[in-house]
DNA sequence: TCTGGGGTCCTAGGACCC
DNA sequence: TCTGGGGTCCTAGGACCC
């Protein structure tokens, strides 16, 4: 049967970083499991990455202070945020999903569309579940759709573990009237300010003015938020690699630097670090920014843009180091931060 | 519960040029 | 003469996502 829909699968694996750790210590699974920062729950300025399932049913939720999921869930088992491991875990899910019969663009670690295939997306979607999970161990969920958004949203409601389908047909049926801040890229301030102008439910926004929207929002983000409301949106899936616009490093640290020696040690540090692994990749830095989070929890940004692309760790260290010099330094630092940027091609 | 790290995209306002 | 209009680049900040 031919069908009149361009299917899009999208792929999320459950609970990942968790799920990659109980793969390398089975005699964690079915234990509650919180990844996050060095791992140990005493100390402070340190978030919850990624808890299991179990974890959850304390309560516990990604972004939450350490200490806050030690209180809720004392029984956890913390492990230590290990990137290099979730990064290898994640090239050997999208490698599996490849030798699938669709495109695959990667959409972050744990993440990925599928579209281009022809044929059944719901045999296409037990696949995908069966295929990772024989031979990576892990599992996913699967939405199915008819647009990127729609999959994407679908597969909220397939989790864990689950498949499930939104399409123009179901769309509003399911999500109506639901909040604004249900929908992928509507967060709490855009969900307020909607509010503001009578938009509360995902069905108010295909019914209002675009024109109206674009006066409050700007010209892309209006327009662009009533396509939202109708689950609408791009239907392309690229399997090109991705180019990365910026790269960054950050630190917080575990006390607040208040001597200006030692940021400006730790800021030459980060620009360094990242300015070595930005020039063995062969990637020129157009832009250089520096980050600050002040005790107050304020964060400005300084960025410079640099004459000519450069490949010269050492003009990208004093850029750093310039800009550092524009903020004011005596009231402590909890955060520093350094950011490159390279020209687009 | 005192609030991580790594990204992307959009908007607003000023500078500057024709 | 008291004030044009468009285009582009740049910076700073905000919002959102995983």
């Amino acid at each position: 049967m031919t069908s009149p829909y361009p299917w899009i699968l999208h792929v999320d694996l459950d609970q990942f970083l968790a799920a990659v750790e109980i793969r390398r210590r089975p005699e964690l699974r079915g234990r509650p499991v919180i990844v996050g920062g060095t791992g140990d729950p005493t100390q402070p300025r340190m978030v919850v990455a990624t808890a299991s399932y179990e974890a959850r049913r304390f309560g516990v939720r990604s972004g939450m202070p350490l200490r806050a999921a030690a209180r809720r869930c004392p029984d956890a088992v913390f492990l230590p945020s290990d990137r290099a491991v979730y990064q290898e875990a994640s090239d050997e899910v999208m490698a599996t999903l490849r030798r699938l019969p669709a495109r695959v663009e990667v959409w972050g670690w744990d993440e990925a569309f599928l579209g281009g295939f022809s044929g059944d997306p719901q045999a296409l979607a037990v696949e995908v579940q069966r295929t990772v999970l024989a031979e990576t161990g892990l599992t996913c969920a699967v939405g199915i759709g008819d647009t990127k958004l729609r999959a994407k949203m679908a597969t909220g409601f397939g989790k864990p573990g689950g498949i499930y389908r939104l399409t123009r047909d179901n769309w509003l049926t399911v999500l109506g009237d639901e909040r604004t801040d249900a929908l992928w890229g509507v967060g709490s301030k855009t969900a307020r300010r909607l509010a503001a102008v009578g938009i509360h439910t995902v069905a108010d926004l295909p019914r209002a003015d675009s024109a109206e929207l674009a006066e409050h929002f700007g010209p892309t983000t209006g327009p662009w938020l009533v396509q939202l409301g109708r689950g609408g949106g791009s239907t392309q899936v690229d399997a090109q690699p991705r180019i990365a616009r910026s790269r960054s490093r950050e630190t917080t640290f575990p006390e607040d630097l208040t001597d200006r020696t030692a940021v400006v040690d730790r800021l030459r540090e980060l620009a360094r670090e990242l300015a070595h692994e930005v020039v063995a990749e062969g990637r020129p830095v157009r832009r250089v920014a520096v980050k600050i989070r002040y005790p107050s929890f304020t964060t400005p940004t300084r960025i410079t843009t640099l004459p000519e692309a450069t490949s010269d760790v050492a003009v990208i260290e004093s850029a750093a180091l310039d800009l550092l010099a524009r903020f004011h330094l005596e009231r402590g630092v909890r955060l520093l931060g350094v950011r490159v940027e390279f020209d687009r091609s």
